[in-house]
DNA sequence: ATGGTTGCTTAGCAA
């Protein structure tokens, strides 16, 4: 079973590469975020014509989730279904072919100390008590999506500028390893323990020719799961040629 | 050198 997760940076922007990726490379499901769509103009009959199911959670503007599968999804849920009134579009949960696998956004934060700092704090402790709510650690868990946050410093090709960043402050990494820790494995770095693979660029700075990049999308899968993985990768390629989206897809095998 | 890019929506915000 492959899965794939790809912040795709607008979904209407990044409508021919998403399709011409999905021929490529065949995936059984594929996250997406960052739509910046609402439901009814996301491309689902395009998708079906690929040979893919989407379940979607659509916002205008902002974020937006999705997941595309190639067998039907059952016991879709969209957001983090608690008690604080949200109107962002940032989680959609599918069970897949008997795996619960979660499309995320996770707030960037902006910059560390703003209102949407805590926001995105908060959020990582939403999704805590959210996974603890619907599943147990024994389950099969894939949590995909853009983290908004490079777990240590090998995920970082220029650490010390980065380094207060809202992408690698040390708030931001506990709480991304709170989450992990209720019983996830970085599935990612299961297979690629030295670091030094990216999947974000920013646009700016000639950030991708100088592979000044940040590792912030991420596959985390519970215990059963992480033992059925074989293999890992980011299609660095996808970042490359004309309009690329500043994130580049990653892609988890399991038996 | 206090910069630079992209997308959505149309000048300003978010990333």
């Amino acid at each position: 079973m492959k899965i794939a997760t790809w912040n795709v940076n607008s979904i209407r922007a990044r409508h021919d590469r998403a399709l011409a990726w999905l021929d490529k490379h065949r995936p059984d499901v594929r996250c997406l975020q960052e739509l910046k769509v609402i439901d009814d103009v996301f491309p689902v009959e395009a998708m079906a014509e690929a040979g893919y199911h989407a379940a979607v959670h659509g916002q205008k503007t902002y974020n937006g989730v999705a997941i595309l599968s190639r067998s039907e999804p059952a016991d879709v849920q969209r957001g983090l279904d608690d008690d604080v009134d949200d109107p962002q579009a940032r989680l959609i949960a599918a069970e897949i072919e008997g795996v619960h696998v979660l499309s995320a956004y996770v707030p960037n934060g902006q910059e560390v100390g703003s209102d949407k700092w805590a926001y995105k704090l908060a959020w990582f402790e939403r999704l805590g008590a959210y996974l603890d709510r619907r599943f147990s650690p024994t389950d099969a868990v894939v949590l995909c999506g853009d983290l908004n946050v490079a777990p240590d410093d090998t995920d970082v090709a220029n650490p010390e500028p980065w380094a207060d960043s809202v992408l690698c402050h040390p708030d931001a990494r506990d709480a991304l390893e709170r989450v992990r820790a209720w019983g996830l494995v970085d599935v990612f770095r299961k297979h690629h323990p030295a670091g030094g693979i990216y999947s974000w660029w920013d646009y700016r700075r000639l950030a991708f020719p100088k592979n000044d990049g940040l590792r912030i999308d991420h596959i985390l899968a519970t215990e059963p799961m992480a033992k059925r993985s074989t293999d890992a990768a980011v299609d660095r390629d996808e970042r490359k040629g004309t309009k690329p989206s500043d994130h580049a897809p990653v892609i988890a095998e399991f038996t």
